[in-house]
RNA sequence: GGGGAGAUACUCAAGCGGCCAACGAGGGCAGACUGUAAAUCUGCUGACUACGUCUUCGCAGGUUCGAAUCCUGCUCUCCCCA
């Protein structure tokens, strides 16, 4: 994997590169849709490849291994011939679900124990066998096994958790070493950054990643419940610190004005569910803010979906028809939100490359903040 | 014509003397959702001059300190027999 930066903001941190890998390139900065268990929910590839138009999508390492099952995906011969996405994948490392599942799971130095939310059956995730489950799985770029903690978080619980994802760094770095390439593709590697929201502990955590030397470098433990700011002065804390010649991965974040603003503070991955979870609940990312297309109001309108027209449902459907999908419970409802969400998203990234490249990203991103923070 | 069952809020449906403005479900309205246990979850849903007051359980009377709940009559619905 190769990041080359092709330009930054005049005005802010803002940078935009091309990040290269086997399965193509990847323009930054990029949101990258969530795709759990080998499907963005509510979109089929043809419809995430011809509309939307992503380089990438996310995987999810605890849920693949608990289904389809890891045999399986190596039969298919990878994650990508599986699912039939040929662009690239990245793989979450189940430190996710070791804060989102936290009454199903024990931590200790070894690894994590969970308990399936399925069967009710015990899986052990440890730095090494996470290593090798995503080796297997096959995405373009994978995540080291973290702890993601909580907010709030208590300081000396953030500390000893922080220094235990260093080990357990080390631990992934060493285990991959041992560990080829299971297809005819390599695969890039990226540390987390923890610390809660604690500025010391960021700058501690920031440094021992960067010391790593890893390709690409990724921020967790934030959009956890935090407020914005908080998140913000995380970020710009921790982007001060991680090398300027690697791409640098927001994990979960976030809402449009999140992006935007991390963007500013040079973020260049984001991956967030909300704009596929948020449609399947009635709600549409626009450029003038978020509407809940369910309530009353939406009930005989029947302007365009969204007269920006990014992606064809915008002018296809009208809010009143949309409203009324959703009412009824038709499930081509979800399917229409979630179209037009990513496609948001994606218009969102793409705009502020274009912004970032022309140099005036901070005078645009200021508008558009102030323009979607009212509601319509 | 004879016998039986039943009428409860927008709908379905509990309740069968006081803890009932009335369980529950649906529907309706609104909110939440940030590396997905989420096509999910939460709240409200008789009226109002709103920590209280008023009008409700087919209709009209009655019994009782007190009735959606008991009694009488009426109206309507459904089932069985002729």
């Amino acid at each position: 994997m190769t990041f080359d930066l092709k330009g930054k903001d005049a005005q802010s941190s803002a940078r935009a590169g091309v990040i290269t890998t086997d399965h193509g390139v990847i323009e930054t900065p990029i949101f990258m849709p969530v795709g759990t268990v080998a499907s963005v929910k509510g979109v089929h590839q043809r419809e995430l490849k011809n509309d939307i138009n992503p380089d990438i999508i996310l995987g999810n390492t605890y849920h693949l291994y608990l289904r389809p099952q890891i045999d399986v995906l190596e039969k298919a011969g990878g994650l990508h011939k599986f699912m039939n996405w040929d662009r690239n994948i990245l793989t979450d490392s189940g430190g996710y679900q070791v804060y989102s599942l936290s009454a199903n799971r024990k931590i200790k130095e070894e690894g994590v124990k969970f308990k399936s939310h399925i069967d009710g059956s015990y899986h052990t995730f440890t730095p090494e066998n996470v290593m090798e489950i995503q080796r297997s799985i096959g995405a373009d770029i994978i995540m080291a096994f973290d702890e993601c903690t909580p907010y709030p978080c208590d300081y000396n619980y953030a500390k000893r958790s922080m220094k235990m994802t260093h080990r357990w760094l080390d631990r992934c770095v060493n285990h991959l070493e041992k560990v080829p390439f299971k297809y005819d593709y390599s695969q890039a590697f990226f540390p987390i950054v923890q610390g809660s929201c604690y500025k010391d502990l960021r700058e501690q955590s920031a440094e021992y990643i960067a010391n790593a030397g890893a390709v690409g470098n990724a921020i967790g433990g934030l959009s956890v419940g935090e407020p914005a700011e908080e998140m913000y002065a995380m970020t710009e804390i921790v982007t001060a610190i991680l090398p300027e010649d690697k791409p640098r991965y927001l994990m979960g974040v976030g809402t449009p004005i999140n992006i935007l603003e991390n963007i500013a503070l040079g973020v260049d991955m984001f991956d967030c569910v909300m704009p596929t979870r948020n449609a399947r609940n009635g709600m549409l990312f626009t450029a003038h803010g978020s509407i809940n297309i369910k309530n009353l109001k939406w009930r005989d309108d029947f302007s365009a979906l969204d007269e920006m027209a990014i992606t064809w449902v915008d002018t296809d459907y009208s809010k009143a028809y949309v409203r009324h999908l959703f009412i009824v419970n038709e499930r081509l409802a979800a399917q229409i939100a979630t179209i037009h969400n990513l496609g948001f998203y994606m218009w969102l990234v793409r705009e502020a490359r274009k912004h970032i490249l022309a140099g005036d990203f901070r005078t645009w991103k200021d508008m558009m903040v102030k323009q979607m923070d009212k509601r319509l």
